[in-house]
DNA sequence: AACATCCTCAACCGCTCTCGT
DNA sequence: TACGAGAGCGGTTGAGGATGT
């Protein structure tokens, strides 16, 4: 076996230097993917070496997972998966793998770029940082209930809309056309926990927002590290259609909502 | 139309963790 | 127990497309 270099993929110095970088090519792509839909996933080195890719396991390994994989989703993140990335962010910290794994079909890498590229750019422009109290508190309290209340209001007025309500409100089964999944029962717990009445636009002046349940940080949480897996394969069951119908590209990153926020944060210095 | 700037996201890098010896 | 190799994770970068001037 190859002598392998600290931290990476083991090959040689010889190896390193015909190591291809970059954008992977279609005939790549199609190599690596008839070569694990044969052999499976895992040994990765293995994988760059029988299969004549010059490229590291590792690269293999990130262009399998976030790519070539089965069911993996790309596109616009929902408004479910929006409001459940914020969720488990304020649980879990940057973990994420582990929060990708409750978004079925989303790479940690797509839910780490959304982070990066939404969140903490909506901080910079309420100037505040994205790990203070202060912006976590506003995702909680005030971005969160409105993306749960948008999530409703559409339920209520869209065809699939008794679907969507059940979806937030227990965990019975439903189908959707692209068979794309969601874990229920976060969803349930987010929509039971966020303070639903919290200020809407047009009564921007209201800065009482609050958490139900005396609005303690610590009563939010309730699913812990070790059970949420299971919760969700106990009650494995669809996501709406909500990001087939034109719904899925709809966030609240908007100027208006930020200059609300603006206020928000203001009103709470 | 041309250029500048911004934004997104695929891919890389370095570190840590896990497992086998 | 110590060590080495593979695997996985989170942070960062940069190419290229989108948008603004």
């Amino acid at each position: 076996m190859e002598r392998s270099l600290s931290g990476t993929y083991g090959s040689s110095e010889e190896e390193m230097m015909s190591i291809t970088k970059g954008p992977w090519t279609e005939e790549e792509d199609s190599v690596l993917f008839n070569y694990i839909t044969v052999h499976g996933e895992g040994h990765w080195n293995s994988v760059a070496r029988h299969t004549g890719l010059k490229r590291t396991g590792k690269s293999c390994r990130l262009r399998w997972l976030n790519y070539l994989r089965p069911n993996v989703r790309r596109g616009n993140i929902t408004l479910e998966e929006q409001l459940l990335i914020l969720d488990l962010h304020s649980r879990w910290g940057n973990r994420w793998s582990k929060i990708a794994e409750q978004l079925p079909g989303r790479t940690d890498n797509e839910i780490k770029n959304y982070w990066r590229t939404r969140v903490v750019k909506q901080a910079k422009q309420l100037k505040c940082d994205v790990n203070s109290k202060q912006f976590r508190d506003t995702l909680r309290f005030v971005w969160m209930p409105r993306m749960l209340e948008r999530i409703q209001a559409h339920a209520s007025s869209s065809p699939s809309g008794q679907a969507q309500t059940t979806l937030i409100s227990n965990t019975q089964a439903h189908s959707d056309p692209c068979g794309v999944m969601t874990n229920p029962s976060l969803l349930s717990e987010v929509s039971s926990a966020v303070d639903v009445h919290a200020p809407s636009l047009s009564d921007s002046s209201a800065s009482n927002y609050n958490l139900m349940g005396g609005g303690s940080c610590s009563s939010y949480s309730t699913v812990e590290e070790g059970n949420s897996n299971t919760l969700w394969q106990q009650n494995h069951y669809s996501y709406s259609d909500i990001a087939g119908n034109g719904f899925g590209g709809a966030d609240l990153w908007t100027d208006e909502n930020i200059c609300f926020l603006q206020q928000q944060l203001a009103d709470d210095l």
